[in-house]
DNA sequence: CCGCATCCCATTGGATACTG
DNA sequence: CAGTATCCAATGGGATGCGG
């Protein structure tokens, strides 16, 4: 895997070519989810999500906030770096319009 | 691997994540390039750039140009649909430069 | 509800050597 | 010069079951 501190966009774009991860940051654009959330948006197993997540944060594109509550409840909401990567989403997202 | 058929901005993104292919399309922009030339800027073991340039190939991002010539000549373009992804890579360009 | 541990497998990527 | 052949190591990712 491709270290973020040597380089960024390279590891980004390794992130970003994995399944489900677009998705994840395009949902998040409107409010933090929560894992279930992102479980149905991506269809994506448990195993994998959790990988990503981890992936995503160590990026530092995501935060992750713990409410200590029963039942356990856990959000994830984009950081101010991950929201740096959105006018890159959007172009991507109307390259996808004009040829699909 | 996905199918550009069904999700084309997927298995753009899934391309996007391999090792030197992003260099690729930027070097690109500049004009074609060939075969030797890509290897020496994306750092790419022959095999391996040899499977890019096909998949870019197969998702209609680049042609393949080849001269009939002694030595053998090669040239990679990017195509129409491959110039509608420079916005997206200048938006993750810039958005390196501002975190970088 | 969130998410880690294990097991498993197909695919892939890198290195090196070689050829039309 | 522009690739292909071969071999090997690593990894993505699905399924399942358990734990805080």
């Amino acid at each position: 895997m491709i270290k973020f501190a040597e380089k960024p966009l390279e590891a980004v774009l390794e992130l970003l070519g994995q399944r489900g991860v677009y998705t994840i940051l395009r949902s998040l654009q409107n409010g933090s989810l929560r894992f279930g959330a992102l479980q149905q948006v991506t269809a994506l197993p448990p195993r994998t999500l959790s990988l990503r997540l981890k992936e995503l944060e160590e990026l530092g594109l995501i935060s992750r906030t713990e409410h200590h509550e029963v039942p356990p409840r856990v959000d994830y909401t984009l950081t101010e770096r991950g929201r740096g990567l959105e006018p890159a989403l959007e172009a991507l997202a109307r390259w996808e319009e004009k040829i699909g």
